[in-house]
This record gives C-alpha cells, structure tokens and sequence, in this order.
DNA sequence: GTTAGCACTTAGGCATGTCGAGTGCTAACC
DNA sequence: GGTTAGCACTCGACATGCCTAAGTGCTAAC
C-alpha cells in the first residue's frame, strides 16, 4: 500500500465531499479520479485512513467524509492554493476603489469576500495603537456635556460624549483644547495615557475639574475604540449553502453576534507559513462553531486586525484561502500610506 | 350568530396559534377559553371566519391559523398594547444609560430590543438633516489627501477623506477651514449645499480648486451621511424560534443584509395612532418578507429615524408592540437634549 | 341562533418489504 | 507484498399499506 497514493486518496475524498455534499465511495472514486488502480484496492486505502482518524463512515454502508484531523491534513500537506480568477482580481480592485470612508471600505470588503468565497466574512476594524495624534477637537453640546474627538493619522476618527462636572465656556473649553493638542499631538495613540498627566498637571485649578474629565474620556477613547469591533456580511450564504443543512446555524449565528467571541478567536489564530491561517471544526474554541471553520489573515501595516471568513467545515479551502489572502492584500494596500 | 364572540374567537384564535404553534381546533377552542357555547358554534363561527379570509386550514382536518388579514384585523381592533414589566423597563434604562458614543448606543439598543422581543432588532442612524453644523476639521494625511470631519450639533460625527486636486499646506488649509467654518457654523446640514457656493466663491485662486474639492467632500456627507446605515442584532433568534422553521430564514438574512431594502421599508411604514407600524406578511413590499413581520415606530425628537424589530408573523404583536414603543421613548429620551 | 351527532377527510405514525450503495473479507493473482 | 475479483452482509432510503386521532361540515333537532 503506498503512501503517496493514500495521500491522493484522501485529496479525492475531500474534493468530491465538498463538491457533492455526500459520502464517497470506492467506486465513485476511482470513476471520477483515475488513479490507476480498482475499487478494492482504495477500499484498502480508505480502511487505512480511517484507521487513522482522517476519514469517517457516517453508517455502516456509505461512503467515507473527511474528519476535522482529515481537512487538517489537507490543508496543511495536499492542497495549493488556487490563483484567483482576473476577473475576480478586477472585481476586488475595482469594488474597494470607489470608497473613501473607513467605515465604508470595511462594509465593502466583507461584502465582497462574502460574495468570493459564499460563506460569511468578518472584517476586523484596524487597531489604532500604532497611529499618532493628530488632532483633537472639543466640541460644548451642553454646558456640561462635551463632545471629545479624537482624529488619528492614518485618517480614524473616534468619538464620545463626557461630562465634564463642571459648566464651561466657549472660551475656556478652547483653551483647553490648546492645551489638550500641544501636549499631545504626535503622541502615538498607545501611549496617550501617559502623556495626559502632565497636561492636566498644566491646567489652571479652574479648569482642572474639566481637564481631568476629558482626559479621562480621551484615555477612553485611546484603549476602548473601535478596534474591538467588527463587520459582517453574508450571514444569508449560511442559510443558502446548508439547504440541508448539516451545519446548524443557530450557534453560529450566535458566535458571530457575540463579536467579543470572534475577535478573539481570531487574534488567537495562529498564522500558517503560507500567510493564512485556518481553524477547523472542533479546534475552534468556542462550542458553537464545532462544525465550522474559520480562514482568516491579518491586513494592514501590521497585520494586526484580521480579515476572514467563516463556513461549514466541507468548504473549498484552497479557493477560499486565495480570496482571503488576496482581499486582505487589496485592503492593506488600500488602507496604506 | 353574534359579532362580538366572532371577534374573540378570532382572538382567541390568533393568541393560541402564536402561544402552540399549531393550528388550532374548535374544541381546544373552547377548552382554554371560556367562551360559554359549545364546539360546533364554534365551528360555525369559524366557519363565517374562514369565508371573510380572516383564518384558513392547512389541510383538511387540522385547525386554523390566521391569514395575514386575520393578524391585521387582530392588530388593529382585538389586542392591546402590554405594558412591559417594571424589571423589563429597569433592564432598558440601566443598559442604555452606560453608553456614551452614538455607535454605542445604537448598538446596545438594538441588542437590547433583540432580547426582549426574541427577534430581530434593527436600529435606523439618526437624521442629520435637522441638525446644524457645529464644527468642520480639516485634516492633512498626505499632501493631497484630506479628513474632512462634520461634527453637527446632535453630537453625530461624520467623516470623509476626500483628494484635494492640489498640493497643500497646512496654513492653507487652515485658512480654508476658517472660511468653511465661518462660512457655514450654525448652518442646518440640510442647506448647507446652498451655502457652499458662496464660501468657494469667496476663495483666492489659488485655494479655488481644493476649495471645490473640499465643498464636493462636505456636501458628500450632508448628503450621503450615515442615516441610511442602521445597526441590527439577534439574528440567531430567527434559528432558535423556527427550528421547525416555517418561517424560511434564507431570503429574511437577505432582505437583512441589502440594508436598502430594509431603510425603504422601515421609512414606507405607515404609523398606527399607536404611534407603533406594524407591517404584515405579504403586506410587505418585498418578497423574501412575505412570512414576516415589521413591528417599527420612529425616535428621536422628530420621530424620522426608525427602530423597529422583525420576525415571523406568527409572533406576540401585543408584547413586541410594547416593548418596539419603550425603547424607542427611552432612546429618545437619551438622545436627546 | 345554538347544539348534538355523525359521516367524511386527511396528516402522521408505524410496520413491512424492497432496492441499491457500499463495505469487509477471503482467496487468488502478479 | 501489494493488488484484484468476487461475494455475503449491512444498513439507509424509499415506497406501500394500514390505522388512528383530530378536526371539519352538514343535518336535524332544540
């Protein structure tokens, strides 16, 4: 029995798996895959294999799907991945182009790796540690509540309203605002906390009350923004694509709701040599998305935020680890300098 | 055969086919409620109730469930709005008042409302058009590229990055904010298209080309602001109330997710005197909705940006009437002045 | 207008039988 | 040793037929 073969045998299987949604069988195979040899003999071979936990039999007399160790393997050893179309290179090109909006370029991008892969996809907003002040706007919308903005310099913008316990001015919120914008600007936004003290410190008594709210609301601002957030598209492909659905689409629902759950389980993912990194079924930690995979890739200066999808363990992996990585490559490329 | 009783029964109908799920029978009829007459008046009467298209049988010999009518009618005439309990309105005033930023808030109302009505909450961003214009930041990320930030009174926070057609400094382009800011502060978002010529006109030459760029950016986001965006949660409800899904969850995800589709339909509907719409089965415009329902009603101090929840038309309209109307009160309430 | 009674309809559950796909094993073959 | 053909066996999928329970519509009596 030869190793290399069982290798192409269990490519075969996992193929025709996701292409049809049914166990394969002997016969099918060697029909479908010329491989040289006869059905019993790739009996042999997937006896093997699932002796080795990579294929199961759903009942006794049907044939063989993939286990989560079986699309490991795949992935990992067998499969290259696939170039991506033109005509797909073109769509990403031209889609993420027209947008200038952070916000809009993110909705734009989930959409559009929803529609490359079918599956769902998840944008991660991009971090602002790394970015520098670059202005700082205070604006009176009551004599006490002060809108706080906080303009980054790779163009984010994040927002708050605090009160300020004391009712100000006009004239004395722009003064702060002064002080705020000397002290500050450049600072990169990670280390902002430590900056503020000296400029509260600066503040006359008078203002101080003030100075001390809105550095607490910048501070606020800086560690809690929005890099805690996401975007989704494509939740339908999950109703669509499981017609017959052997993924149960409640509790993944649910995980993709509970963002804290999918931020972190993407930060967790450890990146593949090949710059993508995938989580298969029962690998995933969190219960819900035990018959799910996740294909995701870091983008932008650091590759830091995450871009991915999300889909039923039986996907194209190669196909979709090429949109990943393209997409993700387009919106760094995009989001640059 | 009397009116009234034809109502209740329809009543009756209405609340143990959303109680049961299954259609429901004349003699479990007048079982659970006591409606002093035996089954076969019942009958009759649901016989006449069949004939005015208010109920209808699956098949044969089953029950009745209600048509759209029949919920209309019930909606319109039999039910009354449910206060909510006092721990559900604790529960709403405590969750939003933790919030700061508008995104924030948004999100945890439609959360918020998702879980207290077990179905699909989707929050329209407030209009910007009755708001003024309260600051404009210009930013320089790149000797072409600028940040406009329109920050309007109501706190709301729009940005735009837009290519200035010239190299600039920054004094000019301090010195164009000042024109832009002076020119247009106090001015409502609505009009401020109107305003813009006569701040460009007021340009020296050689600040006249991204003076254009500039206004075409600020326009832009009057125009095209955020208000067409809107924020939805609970999603996995649709999974978890039709596990013996007749409500097909495929085409709802996408009527979802084409967020046009969901913003014509939220601003179409008519408002009740209950100050709740209520949008019913094939009443809705859009097809993929024919087996749900919009229960949405307008917030805010002009009542133009919407809140509103959807399920399937089975659903407690009582309850979800009630809890749609609280929310959007309380959220008036903190977004306001 | 209401009621009782009864014939009639039908979905759904259950047992039964058949068919086909697919396996595992053994014995022969190269 | 690896490969192959052949065959008995297993089990799900599907069709068929039967039965029951639920519920209706109708009629005749109250």
């Amino acid at each position: 029995m030869s190793e290399p073969r069982k290798l192409e045998v269990l490519r075969a299987i996992v193929e025709d798996y996701v292409h049809s949604r049914e166990p394969v069988g002997s016969k099918a195979l060697v029909e479908r895959h010329h491989l040289g040899v006869s059905s019993a003999t790739i009996r042999n071979d997937m006896a093997a294999l699932e002796d080795e936990g990579l294929i199961t039999a759903p009942h006794t007399s049907a044939g063989r799907i993939p286990t989560d160790k079986g699309y490991r393997l795949f992935v990992d050893q067998i499969s290259a991945v696939k170039p991506l179309s033109p005509a797909e290179k073109r769509a990403i090109q031209t889609l993420l182009e027209g947008s200038e909006d952070l916000d809009d370029v993110l909705d734009r991008t989930a959409r559009l790796l929803s529609q490359l892969t079918n599956q769902v996809a998840v944008v991660q907003y991009p971090h602002l540690s790394r970015a520098v002040v670059r202005h700082i706007e205070f604006v009176l919308l009551a004599p006490r509540k002060v809108l706080i903005v906080l303009i980054a310099d790779s163009g984010k913008v994040d927002q708050r309203v605090v009160d300020a316990g004391q009712d100000l001015s006009d004239d004395t919120l722009a003064a702060l605002r002064t002080r705020f914008l000397t002290g500050l600007a450049g600072t990169p936004v990670a280390i902002l906390p430590q900056h503020l003290s000296a400029v509260v410190a600066g503040c006359t008594p008078a203002e101080r009350q003030a100075a001390v709210a809105l550095g607490k609301g910048l501070e606020g601002l800086a560690h809690n923004s929005r890099e805690d957030r996401m975007v989704m598209a494509g939740t339908a492909n999950l109703a669509r694509s499981n017609v017959d659905f052997p993924l149960s689409i409640g509790p993944v629902l649910e995980a993709l709701e509970e963002q804290v759950v999918m931020l972190r389980l993407l930060s967790d993912m450890a990146q593949d040599p090949r710059g993508v990194a995938v989580s298969i079924g029962r690998e995933n930690p969190y219960d819900g998305l035990a018959e799910a995979s996740v294909v995701a890739t870091g983008y932008g200066p650091d590759a830091t935020a995450k871009v991915g999808i999300l889909g039923p363990t039986r996907m194209d992996y190669p196909t979709t680890m090429a949109a990943v990585r393209a997409v993700a490559r387009y919106l760094s490329r995009i989001l640059g300098p």
